[in-house]
RNA sequence: UGCAGCGUAGCACAACGGCAGUGCGCCUGGCUCAUAACCAGGAAAGUGUGGGUUCAACUCCCAUCGCUGCAACCA
């Protein structure tokens, strides 16, 4: 028998990306969001199911692996597997890659279309409209320029469709969603999203099609298969495909045993409507329980003007970190950019936020603390415990308050609040060792005194690190590396048996004694490279 | 056009109706343990604009200008 295995405790996941195209940015924003709540619930020793993976199905797909005269499939395994050299490269531990050309998920989205359809939720109707094939959408005709061409692909000419779709009965579920939206506030964050769902829900919800005619990269629908089950109704579900076990059969009960339902969904703003108000209205339909939230972050702007690829203001991820490192790419996107608001990337202030912070305040303190206690102290940590450390110490009183102010401002997903409060701390410790200044004392043959001083530095740096660990482990686990841990912040097992959160997000835990080792720079001062 | 939000030092953000703060940058000084680092002091906004309520307004109200988001199937 298997070793029975521990039930999650948080689910979560990223949107299923689409691969029309290799993977930007906001795609890696999401994800290092994604990966940070998750790295921070796991610290806390909970099992953990990080949800990421890639939408392959739809016309666009189509087309963009005809004009490369390769087959779909093909096109969708070469950008899927993009998308996982990037998670590799920016340090991302996913749980799962849920793809939707996977076969279990045809078995899935199969059964969940039926148990809607037995629900008298899909009917079959007449749609006439101008349709853009880059938005898979139909189009208002005063949404159309006047060339009838997309406002979204200016360049793209929408084309005249008069077909027959198959249309789920949206509307039906009008009032379980506002009653849902009232009984839980927080369903949708953050709360200027939230206004936006329902003012849009309030004026009127009507069926949405899910199925498209004349394109065969897809599922058919499985009463008649000359229909294409569209890429929404397709794609949600890929959240609960990705539930199944290895072995499991490709069945909802099976998906659905442990960790449904899913805790929270984070999405670009832009897919808030699809989260916020069809999915669940998808899973009232089906009888299945409503998530538990749904949080849209904001937007990036490269040097405050919208990316796009027409303009060529574009920032590629791969290219950012392969020039400034993971650590270096999740911290600033997580900390320098307020979490749920549009942000903007200029590289300027990118070099100087990582020099200030993480070089500076955190790098050169650990450096030049561990420099002392190599001179006065035997590269050991003082013989000392927190406990031995006086009451009225600030470092010890500041670190004494701190976890739990990042522990609430991580479960907020306030990542630049949680960092705010990490240097404090850390710059505190650079103005008490000014303040002590334990050289000083040491020439003064103060022993005692220095020891307290490195030590509660020490001690300080270490609970910094430990807090941080979710957005930048590397660095994190340097760190520790260099204050005598061993373990690995990168290593799950590790988190569980030697990183433990009761212990180490205390202030005082450092161990006597412990043997130092060598300083060297865990974040070396960045230039401004050229692009 | 309708609904929502925003407009605060050079930049990015903060401020239960009660002395407008923080970080980056800038100037001056200090220190020497340190990654030209760190620490201290300073210059710099009177809060888009015009009214109103109040003992007191960045904060509440009205108007106005500017920007952004949403308004049916777009990361």
């Amino acid at each position: 028998m298997n070793q029975p295995q521990k039930p999650i405790h948080f689910a979560l996941t990223t949107p299923l990306y689409y691969v029309n195209d290799v993977p930007h940015i906001g795609s890696a924003y999401t994800t290092m969001a994604a990966d940070a709540i998750a790295r921070f619930h796991r610290l806390q020793g909970k099992n953990v199911l990080l949800i990421t993976g890639t939408d392959e199905h739809g016309q666009k797909i189509q087309r963009t692996a005809q004009s490369q005269n390769i087959e779909p499939q093909q096109h969708c395994d070469k950008i899927a597997a993009r998308f996982d050299d990037l998670w590799q490269k920016l340090n991302i531990q996913y749980d799962r890659f849920s793809r939707t050309t996977a076969p279990k998920h045809e078995k899935i989205v199969k059964e969940f279309f039926e148990r809607v359809s037995n629900n008298e939720d899909i009917y079959l109707d007449r749609q006439q409209g101008w349709y853009c094939v880059s938005c898979e959408e139909f189009k208002d005709e005063r949404e159309l320029t006047s060339e009838k061409h997309c406002p979204i692909h200016t360049n793209k000419k929408a084309e005249w469709r008069d077909e027959e779709n198959y249309f789920f009965r949206l509307s039906k579920y009008q009032d379980r969603l506002e009653h849902l939206y009232a009984t839980r506030p927080d369903f949708i964050q953050p709360p200027s999203r939230r206004n936006e769902v329902l003012s849009f829900v309030k004026g009127g919800l009507q069926d949405f099609s899910i199925s498209r005619i004349n394109m065969d990269w897809g599922f058919p629908i499985p009463v008649n298969p000359e229909h294409t089950i569209y890429v929404w109704f397709d794609a949600l579900l890929g959240y609960v495909t990705a539930l199944l076990d290895p072995e499991d059969d490709p069945t909802l009960e099976k998906a659905l045993k442990n960790a449904w339902p899913i805790n929270l969904h984070l999405i670009g703003k832009d897919i808030l409507r699809f989260h916020a108000v069809y999915w669940p209205a998808m899973l009232f339909s089906a009888g299945l329980e409503i998530p538990d939230r749904v949080f849209g972050h904001g937007f990036l702007t490269k040097n405050g003007r919208k990316m796009g690829k027409t303009t060529g203001n574009t920032i590629d991820p791969f290219d950012l970190v392969d020039r400034y490192g993971a650590d270096a790419v999740r911290y600033y996107f997580l900390k320098e950019i307020e979490f749920g608001q549009d942000g903007d990337f200029n590289e300027n202030r990118f070099v100087t936020v990582l020099n200030a912070d993480l070089a500076n305040d955190l790098g050169n303190l650990l450096n030049r603390t561990l420099g002392m206690a190599k001179k006065y102290c035997q590269a050991q940590v003082p013989d000392l415990t927190g406990e031995a450390i006086a009451t009225d110490n600030p470092l010890k009183n500041q670190g004494i308050a701190i976890t739990p102010k990042v522990i609430q401002a991580y479960e907020a997903l306030n990542f630049t609040q949680a960092c705010e409060h990490i240097f404090d701390l850390i710059r505190a410790c650079n103005k008490y060792i000014d303040e002590q200044a334990p050289w000083s004392l040491y020439k003064q043959k103060q022993q005692d005194r220095v020891e307290q001083v490195l030590y509660a530095v020490l001690e300080s740096v270490r609970l910094s690190a430990y807090l941080l660990a979710p957005i930048v482990p590397d660095l994190s686990q340097k760190v520790y590396q260099q204050l005598g841990f061993s373990a690995d912040f990168n290593n799950p097992t590790c988190l569980n048996e030697q990183l433990q959160f009761e212990q180490h997000s205390a202030w005082g835990i450092l161990p006597p004694k412990q043997v130092l080792q060598k300083a060297k720079p865990i974040f070396p001062q960045l230039e401004l490279s050229e692009e």
